[in-house]
DNA sequence: CTATGGCACGGATT
DNA sequence: AATCCGTGCCATAG
């Protein structure tokens, strides 16, 4: 009797606390995690890392390559749909994976530098063929920048500021726009579009018109207004699409966006490559006929525990002590039972999550399979609430070697909108968004003309009739 | 008259 | 409760 009404009176208050934790664990990524732990381990002697790999399921230690026997061994190496899962690891750059950063440029050391700020890392570029005060205009240039990466302060204010001509101010401009990300420090898209291109120009040649169309005719070409442009300056319809895609596939109207990777720019999921996973999915070996190994990245490497040092340490703890000891034993098999309640909730929605969209995974957006949050959290009897939190703030790296959301995993329309990519990329002559509302409905795909409209600008697909003339690829 | 984009509404989803 | 998404209606361009 005294027992259970003590058990109760003690269990609530941490229950309440664990669920409150691990819910806001829950929904943090690898990155946040891992300063979490750090600062924690660092203020708390009662927790204790331990640097050995093991089994998030059962864990037990694990094999070499990370893969933990007891759990995956005694199934066939044949199986296309056996998902393993892998210890959580934080060294994920691996040497077979450093490609994953930039496929498209060689430049070795992005991600290295990609932590840093945007102000820091292009004063780092310049800051050799800065003068002392240059030095700290530049400095007071970056610290102002926007999120797009814009100058937001007006020249003139920073001159007199700093008692200097106008013109030795847009002399730092026009160096900070030459560090990479190109066109930082620009005031607009337009500007930042120009200074690309000059840029480019020696590296490439650029589309006739180009300049004319961005300095000329910005505000029209964002607005699609293709004929305009075409009467304005007399540009043929093949040229402005020359140049329109020129832009769209070369340049970037805002350059701290792309520094960034965030996912403002809603088309380009490509940008998304450089941030840092926190599942990894990819073939056994490299192998497409393997199995998927899964693995859930972990903020640190090895696992957490209470010290059992510390654990005796306290019996005899201190009078003067006793409270304060107990409060960081609490704190840190708190934290120990979040992580791992976390690590649990996110291997049984991944385990789920891949098995219905194998497919996907494999194959590519076409083969997704409309899934919502809702219904993953009755498969799983958890809240709704708990699979939001775990699928938010979350990137996934599929065998493919693409970055994409976690989210992604929950898009309801990809499949349609690759069905109409395809459609038009083998498109005969241009389908007007009526003709392909037809064809879907044939294939038991019902939708409004007016989605469809949405879809292929969410693909960044021309309308229909901008699109006749050159096919590419 | 046809094709498409903008705005806004309502229901689903988070 | 807030947000997202598909859709209908209407304006506009060609």
């Amino acid at each position: 009797m005294y027992q259970t009404q003590k058990a109760k009176t003690e269990l609530r208050p941490v229950t309440s606390a664990l669920l409150a934790q691990t819910m806001t664990f829950l929904g943090m990524s690898a990155d946040e995690i891992r300063e979490r732990i750090e600062s924690e381990l660092s203020i708390n002697p009662a927790l204790e890392r331990i640097d050995e790999r093991i089994c998030p399921n059962c864990r037990r230690p694990l094999s070499e390559q990370g893969i933990c026997m007891h759990c995956s061994a005694p199934k066939s190496e044949d199986d296309k749909n056996d998902i393993v899962f892998v210890s959580p690891r934080d060294d994920f750059m691996l040497p077979g994976y450093s490609s994953y950063s930039d496929p498209y440029q060689n430049e070795p050391d992005i991600d290295s530098v990609q932590r840093e700020d945007l102000p820091t890392y292009v004063l780092r570029q310049i800051g050799p063929d800065l003068l002392e005060d240059q030095k700290k205009i530049a400095a007071y240039l970056l610290t102002g920048l926007n999120e797009d990466g814009f100058i937001t302060t007006s020249t003139y204010e920073i001159a007199s500021y700093y008692h200097v001509s106008p013109s030795e101010i847009e002399e730092v401009i026009e160096l900070i726009q030459h560090a990479d990300p190109l066109g930082v420090g620009s005031r607009d898209p337009q500007e930042a579009l120009m200074v690309q291109i000059q840029h480019l120009s020696s590296l490439m040649t650029i589309p006739y018109g180009t300049r004319e169309v961005i300095e000329n005719a910005y505000d029209l070409l964002i607005h699609g207004k293709y004929r305009e442009i075409s009467k304005n300056l007399s540009l043929s319809m093949k040229q402005i699409q020359m140049v329109e895609k020129f832009i769209r596939e070369n340049l970037n109207p805002f350059p701290g966006r792309a520094f960034w990777g965030e996912n403002v720019i809603p088309n380009d999921r490509d940008l998304e490559t450089f941030h840092q996973p926190d599942i990894i999915i990819s073939y056994l070996n490299d192998d497409p006929k393997k199995q998927l190994i899964v693995e859930i990245i972990m903020p640190i490497s090895g696992y957490l525990q209470v010290n059992p040092l510390f654990k005796n340490e306290y019996r005899n703890a201190p009078e003067t002590k006793v409270e304060a000891w107990k409060n960081d034993l609490d704190r840190a098999s708190l934290l120990v039972k979040c992580l791992n309640q976390r690590n649990n909730t996110m291997v049984r929605l991944m385990q789920t999550l891949v098995e219905l969209q194998s497919d996907f995974v494999r194959h590519g957006d076409g083969s997704i399979v409309p899934i919502t949050r809702a219904q993953i959290s009755k498969m799983l009897d958890v809240h709704e609430s708990t699979i939001s939190r775990a699928v938010s703030n979350k990137t996934v790296m599929l065998p493919s070697r693409k970055v994409i959301p976690l989210s992604s995993f929950f898009d309801r329309s990809l499949n349609v909108r690759t069905i109409i990519k395809d459609l038009v990329r083998d498109e005969q002559k241009p389908l007007s968004d009526a003709k392909i509302v037809d064809i879907l409905t044939g294939m038991g795909i019902d939708i409004a003309r007016r989605t469809v409209a949405k879809y292929r600008a969410m693909e960044g697909i021309l309308p229909a009739h901008l699109r006749n003339m050159v096919k590419m690829r």
